[in-house]
DNA sequence: CGGTGTCATGTCACCGATGACATAGGTGGG
DNA sequence: CCCACCTATGTCATCGGTGACATGACACCG
């Protein structure tokens, strides 16, 4: 590849000439301007960031962690790759800021990430994120020198700067809005209780009853997680039958995600009950490649991973730039209910008893 | 953050000491290497890539563009995110020798992408791959220099290497799968016309035929694409009302991807068309939350992106290390069919006539 | 006991760009 | 008319490592 000398030669100017027609440094004449920019054409030159970097001290990369690339295929996460809009967020902040980012990935190994810390700082990046793939808390080894980093989808215990989906407020919007149009009883089917989503979503759920004046009834809320395997549907099947059992069922089933409640459709039309003429269904994460295909569409709260990644791409460069106060607060960020036709806006007030026997359709 | 003089200085030693004991060059006293080791960990040296690149001329980067991580947000695609499994596939190999991958994203936008190249070669990135959402034909700027250029999931006429889904084959060992279980009446719901996809699948699609000793049917292939909006759904319900309505219906649906069978599978139910009984359903893509969550599974067909990935990188490599003879052929990757619950084994031989009227079910 | 390796370590230049400083014309004010 | 000043350009050192080569201290062999 050729140098900046080489240009200056085939210029006939010094080498510091064409890199003042690179940086629109000093002043140029025009006819000088004019034959290094023939030069570099000609070479077709490219700068080298790296020699460039030994002066500035300044690499433009961004170093992003994160175990969704590959996690995505791991059958322990069904959802899939949501989190990568974490990184699509990150990625246009970056590129505004004339940032490169670089990615790699823990392969679902946590022991790898000190060495992929080491590649980063080897790189000189000027602050790392880590991208989990879901709500939770995470340990990491800390990072060597002054490098800035940010959490985002997870936090830790040491107040490293951290981006969060604001679970609570997002359960307590979708049940607000469904009470609102005049649910009453309002059953709720959630993922594994140890998620910190889960937790999170219930007190959620909570509020919202509180504030509608509506009772908390337990036999409501069912943990229903499936993992992947399918005899795991076994216990959603056995939730929603203890449900539709109650001598004064649900109108509406909230549940934990949308996959979840994907497969809540199905198992009730096994059992001869209509989604949403019998029974309302609500899920959780705008999956939208679920929620708009099935029919009918999926009323459900958008988990607002791009938002997220764009929060903490900000956050991080606000680190870098040293202006951001180091602020042990995590940001925390919400995202809109999406309210479509799986949910009915006026329920029946007493919804009869629906019997079923088994699978077999009625 | 600390350099090589630094190290030297608190050890003792002079910084090509320093450099032998990194890199186990040349010999090295075990005190020595010692007190060194000692240096570098007290002060929390970590070698400036740049440095070491200027000399080397090896930057261990190699740089990834695609329009995949923004485009999932765009409404074109529902199919969503499943193109990030290439880049997967190409971040396992890439790490596995200790190269670091640079990923940038189009944002959609063609023109962006020559900023993005020119990037990659300022930080002398070794090679470069541009990976697209769907299978299509491009036409990228020429790279300047001789940085090697892998194609994923795309071609063009220019003879870049590419690497390809083999959509022809798939279709074909699908419906050659769905045959051999017994069914004679295979009906083919494609994707829009003139996607690339779309021609190769038909063309595997009647190789099957042919092969089973099948007649062509042209009433049992109907374009049925189905893009964002919800309307667009009717030219589904009509193709198959239409199917439904022929004299001799087909016992099974094949469909364009996994995301039209979920809708497929809506609209049969709407029409009190039970899943796999009365009528079967297959795929394409395998979008694991979608085949692996719907009741009954979904029989599909594989669409190996990361294994696309893995062989993009692998044939990147070949041509960086200079082995790979510059073959313009493109790598033809298939997966295997996924055969689950969704198609009948033994199909009824003479199927009744299905009766329907309008949404309402049985 | 001198020559010849080998080991352990140091010296120095260089990779490609840029910052600090120098220099050579031209221009205008006092 | 001379000097201060600006413009256009060049020189040189430097960033942090590493390759090429040198050096000093032993050990081994004939």
């Amino acid at each position: 590849m050729a140098t900046i000398y080489d240009v200056a030669r085939l210029a006939n100017v010094s080498a510091k000439t064409v890199s003042r027609v690179l940086n629109e440094d000093g002043p140029v004449g025009p006819r000088t301007r004019q034959a290094v920019q023939e030069a570099i054409a000609q070479l077709g030159y490219v700068p080298s960031n790296a020699a460039r970097m030994m002066r500035s001290n300044r690499s433009g990369l961004v170093g992003l962690i994160t175990g969704a690339i590959t996690a995505a295929q791991e059958p322990t996460h069904p959802a899939g790759l949501p989190d990568l809009l974490i990184v699509q967020g990150i990625q246009r902040v970056m590129a505004d800021q004339d940032m490169t980012l670089m990615v790699a990935d823990t392969g679902g190994r946590a022991d790898r990430i000190p060495r992929l810390v080491r590649t980063f700082l080897e790189h000189r990046a000027e602050g790392l994120i880590y991208v989990a793939d879901y709500h939770q808390r995470v340990r990491l080894p800390p990072v060597a020198g002054s490098t800035p980093l940010v959490l985002a989808n997870c936090f830790d215990d040491a107040g490293t700067p951290a981006v969060l989906p604001d679970d609570r407020r997002g359960q307590h919007d979708l049940v607000a809005r469904i009470a609102a149009a005049g649910h009453r009883r309002i059953a709720y089917l959630t993922l594994r209780e140890d998620m910190v989503a889960t937790s999170l979503r219930s007190l959620g759920y909570r509020d919202a009853l509180a504030e509608a004046g509506l009772p908390f009834d337990p036999r409501l809320v069912q943990v229903a997680y499936l993992s992947d395997g399918e005899e795991d549907s076994r216990i959603l099947v056995e939730a929603i039958d203890r449900l539709l059992e109650l001598p004064d069922p649900p109108t509406v089933l909230c549940c934990g995600n949308d996959a979840m409640a994907m497969r809540v459709y199905g198992i009730l039309r096994s059992r001869g009950v209509r989604v949403p003429e019998d029974m309302s269904v609500a899920g959780y994460d705008n999956h939208r490649i679920i929620a708009e295909t099935l029919y009918p569409p999926l009323t459900t709260v958008e988990l607002p991973y791009r938002d997220m990644g764009q929060r903490a791409a900000e956050r991080l460069l606000a680190c870098i730039s040293g202006q951001g106060r180091d602020e042990p607060t995590p940001t925390l960020v919400s995202g809109p209910v999406l309210w479509r036709a799986s949910v009915t806006d006026r329920p029946a007030a007493n919804p009869r008893h629906i019997s079923f026997n088994g699978r077999s359709e009625p």
